[in-house]
RNA sequence: GUGGCUAUGGUGUAAUGGCAGCACGAAAGAUUGUGGUUCUUUUAGUACGGGUUCGAAUCCCGUUAGCCACCCCA
């Protein structure tokens, strides 16, 4: 492996099946999404540094140390959507031509980390904002559909948390209680904690240091749901979304616990999460972030959303997807037919018949064992004698019977034989 | 970003510091016009760069990459 280019770290090829299910999963992530009445819109991989410094959270890793910078410019990579998106909805005052808007986007972001399963540099997004709405039943939809796209690609195997943060005071509300209390328990927190405690108080919430969830259960006194912290209205919107999620027969877990790490959430937080992946578990999240676009210069308008991990997604699932086969493998019987060979090929495909031959000069067996290789359900054989007096030889790949047809009549043998949209053909 | 483990043909794996082997895959053939089974032949490797040693896949150092945990996050 002398003198060869290799990827970047962090960065990932997609081949074969992984190819295939990477296409299925946004294919069928779009249709779900515009069946919901989301609107794609497709942005930039490069954005303006401090977009993300004011929208993430500076005190964030992914602000701090983990963004792609251009070299001497105040210009990286993306490595989220959310923010993104709302420039978008400001840049071009969208909030003055309607109240409510809904958009998703797919696509690659990049975050400096050190890479491991799950966690790559340069990752893929499936994400929805919605935008001009503070209703619960909004976070429902966001949440149903963030579930309707898991099931559609055939992800079952996955559990749904959910808390509240509440408003911007409850939450600064609550990060005071939490940081005066833990102030007086700092002797019994790791030393991560003590950091997260000047930094990001909520993240102490979710560390796994078995004395700090001890710590943080004797402050938090209740399991199910954070009333003592919310006012009154979102404690209502709280209240009202689980009891709507029961009568949809969605199943939850409320995890009081459950923070996200980047500033602009507020009120409704979730994240599903499955057990195939080790510690980078979470497949999808999303919330509320009802403070970011004023705090982006906007107007005080509320939003929702989510962002799923296409190769978190494709981990979960494992590669058992079916590639696409071939309909028709073309073989010839000597060299000097490769030239039929190729015509042939040519009408079928303008027939729309997913069909195909070899290019490396193989002998006929050689050609049979590829139309094996290929999946091909028929090999269509030319022969000498057969082409003389005008016709071709259709083998079938699965029982071995052999067909004469007429030159004329392929595309009437392949309209009757072949079984169009089963397979071959994207089903999306 | 921190700590740990690992790296042998395309893939999966062997080799007390002493001839790098096996399986699968791939290519060609056994059958002068036909795939799957079988048989034959061919194919290709010690991640990279140093060091120790008569001798290194094996020991040491560095680099790179992957994995695991932390951290973080989707």
């Amino acid at each position: 492996m002398k003198n060869m280019y290799s990827s970047i770290r962090g960065t990932s090829d997609f081949d074969g099946s992984d190819a295939f299910l990477f296409g299925k999963v946004n294919l069928k992530s779009k249709f779900i999404l515009k069946s919901f009445g989301y609107e794609e819109i497709i942005l930039p991989l490069l954005e303006e540094e401090g977009l993300f410094a004011k929208g993430v959270g500076q005190g964030t890793d992914i602000v701090e140390r983990q963004m792609f910078k251009i070299e001497g410019k105040d210009i990286v990579l993306r490595p989220e959507g959310t923010a993104q998106v709302v420039r978008y909805y400001l840049q071009n005052s969208l909030n003055k031509k309607s109240d409510f808007y809904k958009f998703f986007y797919t696509g690659a972001m990049f975050r400096g980390e050190r890479p491991q399963k799950g966690r790559l540099r340069q990752f893929h997004h499936i994400g929805a904002e919605a935008i001009g709405s503070n209703s619960f039943y909004l976070d429902a939809e966001i949440i149903d559909l963030s579930l309707k796209i898991l099931d559609s690609v055939g992800l079952k195997e996955r559990k749904l948390i959910i808390n509240s943060l509440g408003c911007k005071k409850d939450k600064d509300k609550f990060i005071g209680l939490l940081k005066a209390d833990l102030d007086k328990r700092k002797k019994y927190l790791c030393e991560d904690c003590h950091i997260r405690l000047n930094k990001n108080p909520l993240r102490v919430l979710d560390c796994k240091n078995e004395e700090c969830r001890k710590q943080i259960k004797s402050f938090m006194k209740i399991d199910s749901y954070p009333q003592d912290y919310l006012c009154p209205r979102c404690f209502d919107d709280y209240k009202n979304l689980i009891g709507l999620l029961d009568d949809l027969s969605i199943k939850y877990i409320l995890d009081p616990c459950l923070v996200r790490g980047l500033d602009y959430y507020t009120n409704t937080v979730f994240e599903i999460t499955s057990l195939e992946l080790g510690a980078q578990n979470a497949i999808g999240a999303g919330g509320r972030y009802n403070g970011l676009i004023k705090s982006l210069g906007g107007p005080d308008i509320p939003a929702v959303g989510f962002a799923l991990g296409v190769e978190r997604i494709l981990l979960a699932l494992g590669s058992t997807s079916l590639e696409p086969a071939l309909d028709i493998f073309v073989v010839v019987s000597g060299r000097s037919l490769e030239k039929v060979g190729f015509q042939i090929v040519r009408e079928l495909r303008e027939a729309g018949v997913n069909a195909d031959l070899d290019f490396c000069g193989k002998s006929l067996k050689g050609q049979m064992r590829l139309a094996q290789k290929k999946k091909a359900s028929f090999a269509l054989i030319i022969g000498e004698q057969e082409l003389a007096q005008g016709s071709v030889l259709f083998k079938n790949m699965v029982n071995s019977q052999q067909e004469k047809v007429a030159r004329s009549g392929i595309l009437d043998y392949c309209e009757k034989n072949i079984i169009f949209g089963e397979r071959g053909r994207c089903q999306c």
